[in-house]
DNA sequence: TCTGGGGTCCTAGGACCC
DNA sequence: TCTGGGGTCCTAGGACCC
């Protein structure tokens, strides 16, 4: 076994636990890390978890909405994707709006657009103070992070209580913490603090007895742990592994060979072995593999015109990022879907093509010109399409691409996407476009582009933190 | 009338090479 | 007429996450 592989990717054939002896699983042992006396060997994991992240933010610029019912819907205001606390029992996650849209007015359900611009402000606010208590995180998506300590617990909880307290008073946020020394038992534990209230938002897995481990396991279906899904859930109960127990207690080598080097990683995380590794470090921080930039239309769209257009809007979009990010692309996706619901045979992803670009580029008007010319004639103009999307991939950086002279073609020399983002982020997004992704309407309930095939939201609060026109007016009395 | 968006990783299978 | 074995790379599809 190379023992590089330990520290760095995870191999693929074998689930390798990260900082312990291996010799249970492959017969070799390796390295640990080297500690001080006074420091437990292995780190803690902490997981920073928001509460009903999306409604709490909508709490923060609105206090009227404290103590009340609020639920958020996804995009287009289709279905309810975050619900208070107070909601949780009156309102079911997932439900499309409109088919409880009544019974929420009659119970005196508040409901919201998503606001994905304050939400990811808020966001990044919120893991800047964590940041302030624990050197190493990780964050992991827009409403948890994973932090690393490897103080002693005694250490380590108060940290968390004051770390709770700073994103509450600095942000308006509730968060809840759990401890534990894997990141699977960090989810676990986080979920029974939320659940448990003799628990003050903050919870150690090794702060717990034994006794107490196997009570929460056993509660904990097996469809509630990190990693495993619906359809992983229907096999495993069809082989009688219910719980988190149960799940614990199975072989591992059994797991991997009827199921995948994942689940077999879980186990190991539910005994306690690290195995899920630290991904803060992966490709220079933070920059992603593939992007996406999709949406479904307020109505079905016909016909290849509106087509091109939503597809114009996103590849700047997707453009913004890719600049973001400091790459270029290689090769360019779209496709376009009809609704599951509406089509007999439930079929819901239509054609997806692709194209190589000649050289890479983060040009939208390269971009845009390939798919005209290669790929919007593979979309049929008869269909009604409910949603379109632009995928980027073989991403690769800027700054390591040379061309070949002769082969600049694709290089974007008037530096149009700089204009785009100087432009944006002093008038807003979507004040300047190019093409079809020129703006035709003002309208924030038509969405910002003012098409009549932009998404719905009806129920959209102010952006308060990122726009001037929208800063929240407070007087006193 | 009306059912989200943006990612990741793993695996199997095919193409291709020597 | 007989028709290998081992390896890599790529891609599509499936599963998962929030």
């Amino acid at each position: 076994m190379d023992v590089s592989n330990t520290f760095g990717r995870i191999s693929s054939w074998e689930a390798t636990p990260l900082f312990t002896p291996t010799a249970q699983i492959t017969g070799t042992t390796v390295p640990q890390e080297v500690s001080h006396p006074d420091e437990p060997a292995q780190s803690s994991i902490i997981l920073a978890d928001a509460n009903s992240f999306f409604a709490s933010c909508e709490r923060v610029f609105d206090p009227t909405l404290a103590h009340k019912p609020v639920v958020v819907l996804s995009n287009n205001d289709g279905c309810v994707v975050a619900r208070s606390a107070e909601a949780k029992p009156l309102i079911a996650m997932g439900v499309p709006w409109y088919q409880v849209r009544e019974m929420a007015e009659e119970n005196g359900i508040v409901a919201r657009s998503s606001n994905y611009e304050l939400y990811g402000s808020l966001s990044s606010r919120m893991m800047r103070v964590m940041h302030h208590f624990f050197e190493h995180q990780e964050v992991y998506s827009i409403d948890e992070c994973f932090l690393r300590s490897r103080k002693p617990l005694d250490d380590i909880a108060p940290l968390c209580h004051a770390m709770r307290t700073a994103v509450l008073q600095g942000v308006g946020i509730p968060v809840s913490i759990g401890i534990a020394p894997t990141k699977t038992l960090a989810k676990v534990t986080n979920h029974w603090a939320k659940r448990n209230p003799n628990f003050t938002g903050v919870c150690a897995w090794e702060s717990l007895s034994e006794q107490t481990h196997d009570e929460i396991l056993e509660q904990t279906p097996v469809d509630d742990i990190w990693g495993v899904g619906r359809r992983l859930m229907r096999k495993l109960v069809a082989r009688g592994i219910l719980t988190a127990k149960d799940l614990r207690d199975a072989d591992p080598t059994m797991i991997r060979r009827k199921f995948s080097v994942l689940l077999q990683r879980t186990v190991l995380e539910l005994r306690g072995t690290p195995c899920v590794e630290d991904a803060s470090n992966a490709l220079d921080g933070f920059r992603k593999q593939q992007i996406l930039c999709s949406r479904m239309f307020s109505r079905p769209v016909v016909g290849h015109t509106e087509i091109r257009q939503a597809l114009s809007v996103y590849v700047q979009n997707a453009c913004r990022r890719l600049r973001r990010q400091n790459c270029l692309t290689s090769t360019v996706g779209i496709f376009c879907g009809v609704s599951p619901y509406a089509s007999s045979t439930g079929e819901s992803s239509l054609p997806y093509v692709t194209t190589n670009l000649e050289t890479p580029t983060d040009s939208p008007l390269v971009i845009m010109k390939a798919i005209n010319e290669r790929l919007v004639d593979k979309i049929d103009p008869h269909t009604h399409y409910i949603r379109a999307g632009v995928i980027l991939t073989g991403l690769v950086e800027s700054a390591s691409y040379y061309p070949l002279e002769g082969f600049e073609a694709n290089r974007d020399t008037h530096n149009i996407g700089q204009l785009l983002d100087t432009a944006t982020a002093r008038f807003g997004q979507y004040s300047l476009g190019l093409g079809y992704g020129g703006i035709r309407g003002q309208g924030r309930k038509d969405h910002e582009t003012g098409a009549t095939w932009s998404m719905r939201r009806e129920m959209l609060s102010k952006r308060c933190t990122t726009r001037w026109d929208e800063m929240p007016v407070v007087s006193a009395k």
